[in-house]
DNA sequence: CCCGTATGAATGAAGG
DNA sequence: CCTTCATTCATACGGG
């Protein structure tokens, strides 16, 4: 229920919404607002980074595979929700009891060519470095492709499509001395016209951070 | 290796972290990103939780027996570092440090839990007056628990009834819904000593409302 | 076989 | 919105 609301295009139920569709939930069973409310929150948030996760994880097998060149390339699938014109949305549906307006709020698509920028947002605000993190993914990444915009970058998955067979045994220790970082991907722009990716970014990272700056450039390493 | 790098105090890497693990995991089988988070996430969560029992029966005994005797030592096996003896917090430093790339990402021992004011409290007042700006009421509301009334127009629902059972399955995803209880509490792999706590108290127990009325012995979650 | 433990995955809930 | 936590679900495994 609540999934098919958001497929119509609710992301952030305004106080109102969430009381009517609080209200129409309690008919199963016991649920607050902010239950509703924490619920779309979350899977926003966890649709976004999923997709995120995934554009990456195309554009990394990407480069890799083709690495090169030819313009072409169909998004992915773009398996569900959010696909629409920015513009007219999937609200139809106006015979409806209930007002409970569904507008649109705007599902943005981006192709990998990556050009939507934030909401409307004016980039640097909040007299905070509007970069946002770099780190600590969360959860919820499952192949799918789509796109928004992919700041940073976590997993990427690359067993190309298909099967995540579940993880392995997460294997033996290594005593290996890892540590080192060698790698990072930091990428860049990919300089073909349409996939760029944006990535980079990070900088912050906190303490921690792996010093190294350089590092880099594992498959990936676009240009 | 995980455990390695989680020995060397890495609990919550960053994306780049996650990317770089995960690619050097890869050469052992499928594996994403995704992967390596959820095995921090969960190694951590149970490592404290692990902890946080045995503290806890650890407590439970002391107060049992008796009650001022020598701190008997030997602490739970500890399996690995954060082992402290429940008593005097032996974390003098506290303070974020963690930089230098590589390594020490956080020697921090973490006590059972709560040390200064994790969640888990969920404290009973929460003033938090409820207004939403121009677009939404961003959480900061909760219904208070008590003084009804006072709906402020967002959440709080009007059925009378809300007994809190917690969120329902927000649509049903599986039967379940029932209660299910389970209290292994059993710890000790090592085995010695068994003096099982039954901790829970679970059923309702929940967090919030600390009707403490009845008192005994609840453990304190102390720190 | 069933039971209990270990662990990956998912998601609700908060804090900031 | 982003992070992090806590809980819970679903399994795979190893013994009795």
């Amino acid at each position: 229920m609540l999934e098919s609301l958001y497929k119509q295009g609710i992301r952030t139920p305004s106080a109102d919404q969430i009381q009517q569709i609080t209200s129409r939930l309690k008919a199963y069973g016991t649920i607050e607002g902010k239950n509703v409310f924490y619920w779309f929150q979350n899977h926003k948030a966890r649709q976004r980074q999923k997709q995120k996760q995934e554009n990456l994880a195309y554009i990394n097998r990407y480069i890799h595979h083709h690495h090169r060149a030819q313009p072409v390339f169909h998004p992915p699938p773009c398996t569900n929700v959010v696909c629409a014109g920015p513009y007219f949305v999937p609200q139809a549906d106006h015979h409806h009891h209930h007002h409970l307006g569904f507008y649109p709020q705007c599902p943005k698509v981006l192709l990998p060519s990556g050009s939507i920028k934030r909401r409307g947002r004016p980039i640097g605000k909040t007299g905070k470095a509007l970069f946002y993190n770099g780190n600590a993914y969360d959860h919820t990444m499952v192949p799918s492709p789509d796109t928004e915009n992919l700041n940073n970058g976590a997993f990427n998955n690359g067993g190309g499509a298909t099967n995540h067979q579940e993880t392995l045994p997460l294997f033996p220790l290594h005593p290996t001395g890892v540590s080192e970082e060698t790698l990072m991907a930091s990428s860049s722009p990919t300089g073909s016209t349409s996939c760029e990716t944006t990535i980079s970014a990070r900088g912050v990272d906190n303490h921690e951070s792996n010093n190294e700056g350089s590092g880099e450039h594992r498959f990936i390493d676009f240009f």
